[in-house]
This record gives C-alpha cells, structure tokens and sequence, in this order.
DNA sequence: CCGGTGATGTTC
DNA sequence: AACATCACCGGG
C-alpha cells in the first residue's frame, strides 16, 4: 500500500483546481495506532490565493502558514469549535492554496471508524448508535473523525512522511461534476466544487 | 430550522 | 479586551 503512494511530483504537476480533480478515486489511508482506516476521495473543494472563501486569501498568519507550505503538505484547521477539517496543499511553496476534502467511500477498517464516529466526546464515552456506511465519511468533520485525523498530529505534516498518505486512483470510469462549493458565503459562485457523479458517499 | 463550541483575525 | 466570523454537525 505504501508503494502505491502518490509521488511528490503528483502534487506539484497540476494547479489546484485539477488537483482537486485528479484527487477523486485516490485513496486517503490513515495507518494510525489503532489500525488501518481508508476510504476513496469522492469529493474535494479547491480554494485558491485569489479567492476570497480561501484562508490564505491575504493573510499569512501561523494557522494558514501550511498552505504556504510544498504541495502534498497537510493542512488541518478547527471550525465552529468542534470539527476538524484536512486538506491537501496545492500549488507551490509561498503560496496559499489548498484542495479540502469533503467526503470518502470507505474502504478498510470501517468498524474503526464507527467506533471513532461513536465516541461522544463530551460525555467522553462511546454511545450505541450504528452510523451507517454511506453516513461514515460523508461530510469534512465527519471523515476526520472517522479517520482518526489530528490537527495536534498531522497539520503541517507531508503526505510523503506522515501516517496519513493518499494512494494512486483505483476508482475507475467515473464522471466529475463541478458545482458551487457548500458552507460558504463569499465566493460561492465559483464553481470549485468537484464530485463523483451517482456516487452515494457524497456529502450535500 | 437552530445552537454548541473555541480558535482566529480584526478592531478598538 | 471585545467582537464577529467560521470550508460543520446533530437534534428537532
């Protein structure tokens, strides 16, 4: 599996919005202490320097200095206090652009992630309910979660050297739409938004 | 729909 | 120091 990792030059070959594209069927693999989690990306966002939604748009502060960072650089942030998001860093190094991960069709170790999704951490125990498989990674918080994804662990880390890699695609004949990105105001109208068409994992 | 939750950046 | 913002999610 770790031979079939994406090379650097992936990373760097492409601008961010085709990268957000070539992402679609790769594998996103975690080999954490718990186990192995994976799942097929189905669908990522791109956010580029002169975009307004982006977090690097104008700023170079300690949060966004990952963006900054080579291609293939990891960039874990915190929003609404709770979630956690990732994104693959795109372009080159000094400027800030990232593709975001949006969802996954898990593949191995998915009892791992039901049990990450289950742990309610304010109550600091694990709860009963059985997520199910098309529910797993279906969204940007949920798949961090699920994937055992560590901001304290893994930002600013690299794709080539870290516990968190992404394989080469072996999903095979699919179709990719682009729509409006979700969850944001500025910018919405930029079509940066990419998916598997019919793919049931795809968040809303 | 609506609110929880905390880091971040901006304004004072 | 205070405030507004935020690439989300789950409960209703």
């Amino acid at each position: 599996m770790e031979e079939n990792k994406l090379p650097l030059s992936f990373y760097q070959a492409y601008d961010t919005c085709t990268l957000a594209q070539k992402l679609l069927g790769c594998e996103l693999v975690h080999n954490s202490p718990d186990g192995i989690t994976s799942g097929i990306i189905v669908e990522t966002e791109a956010y580029l320097a002169d975009d307004p939604a982006c977090h690097a748009y104008n700023r170079r502060t300690p949060r966004t200095e990952p963006m900054y960072g080579p291609a293939g650089t990891i960039y874990v942030y915190l929003i609404y206090g709770m979630y956690q998001c990732v994104n693959v860093v795109s372009n080159r190094e000094d400027i800030g652009e990232a593709v975001l991960i949006r969802a996954l069709q898990p593949t191995q170790g998915i009892e791992l992630m039901q049990t990450r999704r289950s742990f309610n951490q304010k109550k600091q125990r694990e709860e009963n309910r059985k997520i199910a498989l098309k529910e797993l990674c279906r969204g940007p918080g949920k798949l961090v979660k699920a994937m055992g994804i560590e901001r304290s662990v893994h930002n600013n880390q690299h794709l080539f050297d870290s516990s968190l890699f992404i394989t080469k695609p072996i999903m095979e004949d699919f179709t990719i739409v682009a729509g409006s990105r979700i969850g944001i105001n500025v910018g919405r109208d930029l079509p940066y938004r990419y998916y598997v068409h019919n793919s049931s994992f795809t968040s809303k």
